[in-house]
DNA sequence: TCTTGTGAAGTGTTTCACAGCT
DNA sequence: AGCTGTGAAACACTTCACAAGA
């Protein structure tokens, strides 16, 4: 059906969206403007419009977007009707904070296996879960339905991590681990690198500092 | 002097290539065409010669990229000539795995501060630091000279830990908690939300499973 | 009257293709 | 002969501005 292309730029946009219109809906706001969401979302109303058009007619001229129904075709368009499921690579100091980070659950998505190389961890507790040893992986991906793939190992064990959740059949990757991952075409791939982010601040810091 | 505009979409891929260019150094390759770079980094030849020339004329025709001066050129195109100094505002979880997060050592970057706004954790130790105060920024951030500020506190401590930063002199800040910051202008602020990039795979699965 | 939805204009980014050096 | 540097073309994204509908 809607084999419609929706640019990359406004697919970024849309969580940011998504949430604030979950607050308004928390405020008991019935319906919001463009001009609202852009607002609290940081744009402008043309490109909140714009931006929603992608989605479909969703609407109302001359009053603003229904929040209640905003919110459905929102989550739908992201694919997050239901719950996600997470697997977490490399049990480290990151593997655990994110395990532990409250944010995912109130965004749809649910740690549902910990993967580690160190035979020595394997078995031990993780929150509510046993830590798993990545031998195991297709398995335990299959068994817990893992959709998303979350890499914190080193970035030596970066690629080949992510070649066992491939092997798994997890087409999703979030990778921290500062190295580019080679993939093949129809996984994805999202990478958050925190000195690189950091690296882009110290140019704009180094502009202010003539 | 060179006053002129570098795209923010190159400023993004700079951090890329200097990691890469710095691997190549270190497998003593003297010398890098714009083609070999653009493999190791994941784009093409002509988009790593354009981004290269907004900072100069840093290759040679018929040779390519001398690997030193690239690396002193693009470091210092990136305000990394010196090293950054950086402080964590949330001493949690994430805080902490952040602080001993081996990869900003190597790429210019030192934790030289932490704070928390628990009184019972400050003065704990942090590493080879001790968690200072809130009510301590501004003195800490110029004693240590504090340029960049990371913050990892719970979503609703978020805005008032950035304008603590912004009050003590900070003007770059990276922000894991899930909410825009309102700042002036003047104030560089790069979010990280964990769960708005997961959505975004969550748009790319969706398409898949058709 | 108010606010959406959207063509069209404007702006920014990427890719092409080749002249210019080495 | 090989590879860079860069205008020009192609493409993508954002903003404008207004017709259409509530």
């Amino acid at each position: 059906m809607s084999a419609n292309q929706i640019p990359e730029s406004t697919v970024a946009r849309l969580p940011g969206y998504l949430r604030v219109v979950i607050y308004a809906q928390a405020l008991r706001m019935p319906v919001l403007s463009s001009a609202a969401i852009a607002e609290m979302a940081g744009t402008n109303a043309a490109q909140v419009r714009k931006d929603l058009s992608y989605i479909g007619e969703l609407g109302t001229r001359g009053a603003g977007y229904d929040v209640d129904s905003l919110i459905d075709h929102m989550s739908r368009a992201l694919g997050m009707s239901h719950h996600r499921n997470v697997a977490i690579v490399g049990y480290g100091r990151l593997g655990s904070a994110l395990r532990n980070y409250g944010g995912f659950m109130d965004r749809g998505f649910s740690v549902v296996a910990v993967f580690d190389a160190d035979e020595e961890k394997v078995g031990t507790e993780a929150g509510d879960l046993l830590v798993s040893s990545l031998d195991d992986m297709s398995e335990v991906v299959r068994d817990r339905g893992v959709d998303i793939g979350v890499i914190t190992t080193p970035a030596e064990n970066a690629q080949s991590a992510a070649e066992k959740l491939i092997e798994s059949g997890v087409t999703s990757i979030l990778n921290f681990a500062p190295v580019r991952l080679e993939v093949s075409k129809g996984v994805t791939v999202k990478q958050v690198d925190l000195a690189s982010e950091m690296q882009i601040l110290s140019f704009h810091l180094s502009r202010l500092e003539e």
